[in-house]
DNA sequence: GCCGTTTTCGGCCCGACTGTTTTCAGTCG
């Protein structure tokens, strides 16, 4: 399937058409392009083989042609004479926040800067003090933004990393002598972001094992290598580390591969209360180690049952496995539905319709259309006029499908003063509110955290989404009170989201505390194509991270207890 | 560059904020 590879080739150009200043509706051609090669649900060479490319809507004589050139020759001559234009870092510049393409032109042009370090020296040595266009506070949001860059570079984003070590694995199984693979470290315990990949191989060859491992196509450098493990980097930052081990001690390294470092911590307390002693090599009883084929034997010697990878935080775990009463974690066969999506009436990329089938497809009971509100004008925003129309959509679709129920809702901007953006008529009209900020990301603590709270007391909203604002690998959280926001949704009756889309936004560590003050959450994908919609897994774990079972979850509740909910006049108002 | 129930040209994704200006360009969502 080369449908990413064809898209990352359009958006490349798209990349370097803004260098060069080119006219702005070709450059949306070739994003629209990227997008449709992207979501296109088969395989691209399937299309290209059967002369279908045209039929797909984006593509055109001009893009259909560099599909058919990039599918027969590996490579688009449009783009290689680009490349040969324009030095590559100048791809990493345009993405520091402040940085846009004509500011990365200019500086290219007059200061010869062509990647991120020329840019860092240049904000050292002063260089850039008289070049028009960049004062003080230009050049203080550039530093600012590259330390921000700099910092998020470093973690991969789980969805992307899960993506990743699937790869890896898939490669590590067919090394000689494995027997079994598994993901272990912070990847394995759900963890938002990951700074390197840890797995572990039960193998009956040790050595054999890590020299096929750093041989893998995915190695770029060997950084590390001993008789039991090896790293390699797969990427700059990122490294992937092996543990290979006998088969019979796989229990208690995957324990041990897994963490936390808190967790293990505890455990050893957990331990010597026992009269063990747990160390990084074994579990010892009188100086001698305790034989531990799998996790759950490890911790009935603590004298509690298996826990959860996404549990071991130290956040309470090992007592209350001892004393029973473990949360019954989450799993994603418990979300019934999707309560966060969008459709081509905003910006999503399918219909109402499309959507729907893939909902059903997923074997939801419902889902909620969630388009955009007008201030999101580049988003094509919804104002009352169009979200009336589109309830007769809305009608139409449901009566195509009598087992999905397809709520009617809307995604409202909370503006900058906290109102919603759409009058209380409309929001009253809807199934169901879902409020959320896009603008003003730089207000101080006290004027977010009031501007939201007033958002979560408007009687119309019934979740408030993505409520920190970051975006995992891109923005960090905005400055709000998130305690204060925990408390209002809980006096308010109104839900937080688990934006599981490239966010996960509440953090687990913020929805733990959401959970704990009795604050419901939701679990949505944020989806604007159906190639997002098993995002979602990512929310399911961070709500296990937040020691969540399905009835702190709004949209675990089966169609009628939601739409009683969704009713809950008392509390509201 | 794509698209077409106004079909081979002309419209398409707009509005606000920021910082730098001296009336606006660039960035962002």
């Amino acid at each position: 399937m080369q449908n990413a590879a064809v898209a990352a080739v359009f958006d490349e150009i798209a990349d370097y058409m803004e260098l060069a200043g080119e006219n702005s509706f070709k450059i949306r051609a070739y994003r629209r392009a990227a997008e449709a090669v992207a979501n296109y649900e088969g395989a691209i060479e399937d299309a290209a083989e059967n002369g279908e490319l045209r039929s797909i809507e984006g593509l055109g004589e001009a893009t259909a042609a560099k599909v058919s050139e990039f599918l027969a020759t590996g490579a688009v001559r449009y783009l290689d004479r680009l490349r040969e234009e324009f030095p590559p870092g100048l791809l990493d510049l345009i993405r520091v926040p402040g940085l846009g393409p004509k500011k990365v032109s200019q500086l290219y042009r007059d200061k010869q800067i062509d990647s991120v370090e020329a840019l860092n020296v240049a904000l050292e040595t002063n260089a850039l003090q008289g070049v028009s266009g960049f004062g003080p506070k230009t050049i203080e949001n550039i530093k600012s933004g590259l330390r921000r860059m700099a910092q998020m570079s470093k973690r991969l984003p789980l969805g992307d990393a899960l993506l990743l070590a699937a790869s890896i694995v898939k490669g590590v199984e067919s090394l000689p002598g494995v027997e079994r693979v598994e993901v272990a470290g912070s990847l394995r315990r759900g963890s938002d972001t990951v700074g390197d990949i840890n797995l572990l191989a039960a193998t009956n060859d040790v050595a054999a094992t890590l020299a096929g491992f750093v041989e893998l196509p995915h190695a770029l450098v060997v950084s590390e290598q001993d008789e039991k493990s090896a790293s390699v980097r797969v990427r700059p930052g990122i490294e992937v580390r092996l543990r290979a081990t006998a088969p019979e001690a796989f229990g208690f390294n995957f324990f041990r591969a897994t963490g936390s470092h808190a967790h293990f911590e505890a455990a050893q307390i957990a331990a010597s209360e026992r009269g063990l002693e747990l160390r990084e090599d074994g579990l010892f009883r009188d100086g001698v180690a305790v034989e531990i084929p799998t996790e759950a034997a490890f911790y009935e010697l603590l004298g509690a049952p298996f826990i959860e990878p996404e549990l071991r935080e130290n956040r309470g775990e090992i007592p209350a496995a001892q004393q029973g009463r473990l949360p019954r974690l989450i799993t994603s066969a418990d979300i019934r539905g999707d309560l966060h999506s969008h459709s081509t009436w905003s910006d999503g990329v399918l219909s109402i319709r499309q959507m729907a089938q893939a909902m059903q497809a997923r074997g939801y009971e419902y889902f909620a259309v969630t388009d955009h509100s007008k201030a999101l004008a580049m988003a094509n925003g919804l104002n009352a006029e169009r979200l009336r129309e589109q309830a007769k959509e809305i009608a139409e679709v449901q009566a195509e499908f009598p087992d999905l129920k397809i709520l009617r809702g809307i995604e409202c901007d909370i503006m900058r003063d906290g109102s919603m953006d759409l009058d209380d008529d409309i929001l009253h009209e809807l199934d169901i509110v879902v409020a959320s900020v896009h603008s003003g990301f730089t207000f101080d603590e006290k004027t977010q955290t009031e501007r939201v709270l007033k958002a979560i007391a408007h009687p119309a909203v019934d979740i408030v989404a993505h409520p920190t604002g970051r975006i995992l690998g891109v923005r960090p959280p905005y400055d709000i009170n998130v305690p204060e926001l925990i408390a209002a949704a809980r006096e308010y009756s109104t839900c937080l989201e688990i934006n599981a889309s490239e966010r996960l936004d509440l953090s687990d560590e913020n929805a733990f505390a959401a959970r704990e003050a009795g604050v419901l959450l939701a679990i949505d994908s944020d989806a604007h194509s159906a190639r997002m919609l098993p995002n979602v897994e990512l929310g399911v774990l961070t709500a296990r991270r937040a020691w969540c079972e399905k009835k702190h979850v709004l949209n675990a509740k089966p169609t009628a207890e939601l739409l009683q909910w969704l009713q809950r006049p008392e509390a509201r108002r």
